[in-house]
RNA sequence: GCGACCGUAGCUCAGUUGGCAGAGCGCCAGGUUGUGGUCCUGGAUGUCGCGGGUUCGAGCCCCGUCGGUCGCCCCA
């Protein structure tokens, strides 16, 4: 083999692309089922899209590119949110409230691939603006749980992990952090684990002046609770008053007005690494595996691209991960190709005045809007070419012989064995009676 | 950007000290004048990832490179 594909790509075959869709399917149907709309963006964007948010760092991260001969730079989408923020600002207030919206776009990413990361996947991702309740920020959510639901997961499987940037900035004040110092130590809050222990003390200790920060810090980040059991032990778990954490009463309440509280826990370290979330933040996790999908509530991201202020709460969820918990779950076929379509009918001819007239009935019976295949080989076996129609997984066979003459054909149910002579002209009609709801456009 | 291990048929892999490139599965054809996933017989697999070096001779040893897997970094 003289050409492989890029690093960190995939080649999709009819299995790997069955397995996709199926999960695209489930990401499309959750969307749709809860009022949101499906919008997408051009492939690449002008560089500075980028960089102005993320700054000149983001470039190595990112596959950029000039066009021989031209003057602008551009690269392939690293993620969603600035072509999100700049479709959002361009339509400014012409926008309905509120405007749903999710993409299910691929995204490049110039990393070293391991694994649940590539450097060309596809994520999911879900967006609402224009409302900053905590009722928006659990519809978002309770759309994530829906189709991780209609994927197989259960409440056991995965965990929605989240946290508050206004309930732990308030946790923060509460230990002593003075509020030029927040944004500091959420910084500090996200690395807990990164840094050895003498280094994050020192940092801890360079936030404030009272007490054992550090050791107030670290008790944050290890501070989980289920959402159903009430904030009195987070706070005392925090070191805390309950009231420091107001704004996770009300997350609270709308997580189960919305039937998802079995699924969410409330987990203080977590933080997301970007600056822009302002409310809710939350993560999705799964034993052993890279978060699955993370997101929260950004209501300054739509300004900062030039548009009019806007609240907004959105999530993105990525395939790789969730394939690979999927299989390890045994939610997916060990072959793809079960998730294939299956053909409605396999036409065989029994002899050679029957294979003059094969391309005629199978043309008529796809116009009829069935999935028809047929077999390519000379050969007039017919148990032969039935064992080509059983691998096809048709659920029935059409053999066309010697009563042809006569306007009929054998019709034999592939399951079941079952057999009997049909006429021809009526067999369109039997057929789509039978036949499952076929999808439409996918 | 750093590190470890790996790359032989479509797939899973074997290949002895450097001496004719193999097996199973799958695929194709026949066994059979029209009834299926089993069975029998036969057939095709290939730039041993790619390039260079050492050698009479390289799948095997050496160097480089591309790709894979898994960590670190990063994680929008």
């Amino acid at each position: 083999m003289t050409h492989q594909a890029p690093k960190g790509t995939r080649d999709f075959y009819p299995a790997d692309m069955a397995v996709r869709r199926h999960i695209e399917s489930a990401w499309r149907g959750a969307s749709v089922r809860h009022g949101f709309d499906e919008i997408d963006g051009p492939t690449f964007e002008h560089l500075d899209l980028y960089t102005v948010k993320s700054g000149e760092g983001i470039v190595s991260e990112l596959f950029s590119f000039r066009r021989a001969g031209g003057e602008n730079d551009y690269a392939l989408r690293p993620e969603f949110t600035p072509t999100l923020a700049r479709m959002v600002a361009a339509r400014g207030a012409a926008l309905p409230v509120p405007t749903k919206w999710f993409a299910v776009p691929n995204f490049f990413r110039a990393e070293r691939p391991q694994r649940g990361r590539l450097r060309e996947f596809f994520q999911w991702n879900v967006d609402l603006l224009g409302v900053d309740t905590p009722g928006a920020d659990a519809e978002v959510i309770a759309t994530a749980i829906s189709a991780l639901e209609a994927l197989g997961l259960r409440a056991g499987d995965v965990t929605v992990k989240l946290s508050h940037r206004g309930a732990v900035a308030g946790a923060l004040r509460g230990v002593g952090v003075p509020d030029e110092q927040l944004g500091a130590a959420f910084a500090l809050l996200d690395r807990r684990d990164k840094l050895p222990p003498e280094e994050f003390a020192k940092r801890a200790a360079a936030l404030g002046a009272k007490g054992d920060l550090g050791g107030a810090i670290a008790k944050l980040a290890r501070a989980t609770a289920p959402v159903s059991s009430g904030l009195d032990a987070l706070a005392a778990d925090v070191g805390v008053p309950a009231a420091e954490l107001g704004a996770l009463e009300f997350l609270r309440d709308a997580l189960r007005a919305a039937g998802i509280e079995e699924w969410c826990q409330w987990d203080c370290g977590i933080v997301r690494g970007l600056a822009y979330y302002t409310g809710v933040v939350f993560e999705i996790h799964a034993a052993g595996e890279r978060a699955v999908a993370g997101g929260g509530r950004y209501d300054g991201l739509v300004e900062l691209f030039g548009g009019p202020r806007t609240p907004a709460v959105g999530f993105g969820m990525g395939d790789v991960v969730l394939g690979n918990l999927l299989r390890d779950k045994g939610l997916l076929p060990t072959d793809g190709t079960e998730l294939l379509p299956k053909p409605d009918v396999f036409v065989v001819a029994a002899n050679d005045a029957a294979s003059a007239q094969l391309p005629g009935i199978v043309s008529d019976l796809r116009r009829a809007g069935l999935h028809v295949r047929h077999s390519y080989k000379s050969t007039r076996n017919v148990g032969k070419l039935l064992g080509e129609a059983g691998k096809s997984r048709a659920r029935f066979a059409v053999i066309l012989g010697d009563g042809l003459a006569a306007g009929t054909v054998d019709l034999k149910d592939l399951a079941s064995g079952d057999q009997r002579s049909v006429s021809l002209t009526e067999l369109p009609t039997l057929l789509l009676a039978v036949s499952p709801i076929r999808a439409v456009g996918f």
